[in-house]
DNA sequence: GATGTACCGTACCGTACGGTACGCCGTCAA
DNA sequence: TTGACGGCGTACCGTACGGTACGGTACATC
C-alpha cells in the first residue's frame, strides 16, 4: 500500500484534482503528449518534456495507469459547463441558452484534448477484462455524456415548468438532443477526421440541432413552423 | 517489397477481402482476440489461437499493421446493409424501411465486434501522426458512419421522390437521421459501459427515432402528429 | 523415390519500455 | 555548519513483444 498521495476518492469521481502546481505542470505534459502520441507515449517522454525523474513520477502517481488516471481527472475537473439557473426563463433566453449549451459542447467534443481524452478511454475500456484500466473509460464516460445529462436535465426541466417544453419522459428528450447535437461529429472526430468545423459551423449546427428539438418537444411559443 | 499477398488496393477501400479459408480462420481468431482484450493481443497469442507459426503470419500479412488491416478489411466485408431499392416505396414500406435499417445498424453499433474494432481504430488514429496506422481510422470510418451515408442517401432521395420526405439538404437529412438513431449508445458502449440495449430496447429507439426524423423532414401522410 | 512447397512449432534476438536504485544538488531548519 | 529532505538525472534490470531463423512434417508434382 504506498500513498500515491493525492487523489483517493474510491467512489472515482472526479473530485477536484488539487496537485500541485508542480504536478500540473507535470499532467500538462502528459496531456500534450496524449495529444501528440496518443497512448504511446513513454513515461522517459513525460520526465524529458516535464523536466522531471521517474522516480518523483513514480512516487506521485504509484504507475503508469496512476499517471493517466491522474490526468485525466485534472482535465476533467477543468471543465466547466455553462450552467442556466431556472430563474425567468422566457421563450428567447431559453432557446439561447439551449444553443450556448450545444455550441460548447460541440466546442469541447471536437478539440484534439477531448479527442485525446477520450481516444485513451475508449483504448482502455477495450483492454484486458479487468483491469484497472477500466476506470478511465468510467471517469470519461462520467464526465462526457453523462455529465451532459445532468447539466441537461435541470434545463429541460426548467423549460417544462416554464411551459416552453412538453415530453413525457426527461430521459427520451435527453437523448434526443444529444443526438440531434452530436450527431456523427465525435465519432469522426475520434476515427481521426482532420477536418474541425470552423466556429460558425459549429454555430450553425448548434442553433439547428436546437431548432429541430424545439420542433420535437416544444410547446407554445416555442413551437414554430418547420424549417426550410 | 514483400508482397503481403491478398488485399493492394491503394484507395484503402474495403474491397471484397478475397482470403483463403485458412486465412480466415486466422483472422477469426484475431477477431476473437481483438474483442476479449483489445489493442494489447500478442502475435504469440495469435499464432497460439489459431495454429499457425509466426513466420506464417508474416509471410501472409507482412506485419501486425498488416494483420490489423487485414482483419478490419474482413469485418467490414462482411456487414451487408438491407438496401432498400427505390421501387414502389409507399409510406408504410417506407417508414418500415427507415425502421429495419436504424435497428440494423443500431445492432451493429452495440455489438462487442463493432466495438471492439472501433476502438482499435479510434486508438490508432491517436497515435503517433503519420505512421501507417492512419489507415485503420479510415478503413473503419469508411465502413461506418460513412457507409451508412450511402446507404441512406438513396433511401432519402427515394423518400423525397415519393413526396414522403421534405427537405433542403440530403446532407443535413442524414446528419439528423445518424444523431437521432445512434444518439449516445455508441460513444457510451465504447467507453465500456457494459449495458447492451435488449432487442426490445434496440426495437423501441429505433421505432422513436424514425418517428422523430419523420416528423422532422416527412411529408403529406408520413407527416403525423406530436409523439407523447 | 526424389524434389519442392507450404506450413507448424519453437527457439532465438534486439529493442523498447515500465519500474527501481543511486548519486548529486539546492533548500530549509536547527 | 550540518544534516535531512525533496527532487533531478542517469544508469540499470527484467520482461514482453515484434520480428527472424531453422528444423520437422505433410503433401503435391515430376
Amino acid at each position: 500500500m504506498n500513498t500515491h498521495a493525492v487523489i483517493k476518492r474510491e467512489d472515482g469521481l472526479p473530485e477536484g484534482a488539487d496537485f500541485t502546481p508542480r504536478q500540473r505542470e507535470v499532467l500538462a505534459a502528459v496531456l500534450d503528449l496524449m495529444v501528440e502520441e496518443g497512448d504511446g507515449f513513454s513515461l522517459a517522454k513525460v520526465c524529458r518534456r516535464a523536466s522531471c525523474s521517474k522516480e518523483t513520477l513514480y512516487n506521485w502517481f504509484g504507475d503508469r495507469d496512476g499517471l493517466l488516471t491522474a490526468t485525466v481527472q485534472w482535465q476533467a475537473s477543468k471543465v466547466k459547463m455553462p450552467g442556466l439557473d431556472a430563474a425567468g426563463v422566457t421563450a428567447v433566453s431559453f432557446r439561447a441558452a439551449l444553443t450556448d449549451f450545444a455550441i460548447s459542447w460541440l466546442e469541447v467534443i471536437t478539440s484534439d484534448v477531448s479527442a485525446a481524452l477520450n481516444r485513451l478511454a475508449v483504448s482502455h475500456a477495450g483492454a484486458g477484462a479487468v483491469s484497472a484500466k477500466g476506470r478511465l473509460g468510467e471517469i470519461v464516460l462520467e464526465n462526457g455524456p453523462l455529465a451532459m445529462r445532468r447539466r441537461l436535465k435541470p434545463m429541460l426541466a426548467a423549460g417544462e415548468e416554464a411551459g416552453l417544453l412538453a415530453f413525457d419522459h426527461c430521459e427520451m428528450a435527453i437523448r434526443t438532443f444529444f443526438g440531434l447535437v452530436v450527431a456523427d461529429w465525435q465519432i469522426r472526430k475520434l476515427l481521426g477526421e482532420a477536418t474541425r468545423p470552423s466556429a460558425t459551423g459549429i454555430q450553425q449546427t448548434a442553433e439547428r440541432a436546437v431548432e429541430e428539438f424545439l420542433l420535437l418537444y416544444g410547446a407554445g411559443e416555442l413551437e414554430n413552423g418547420k424549417h426550410g
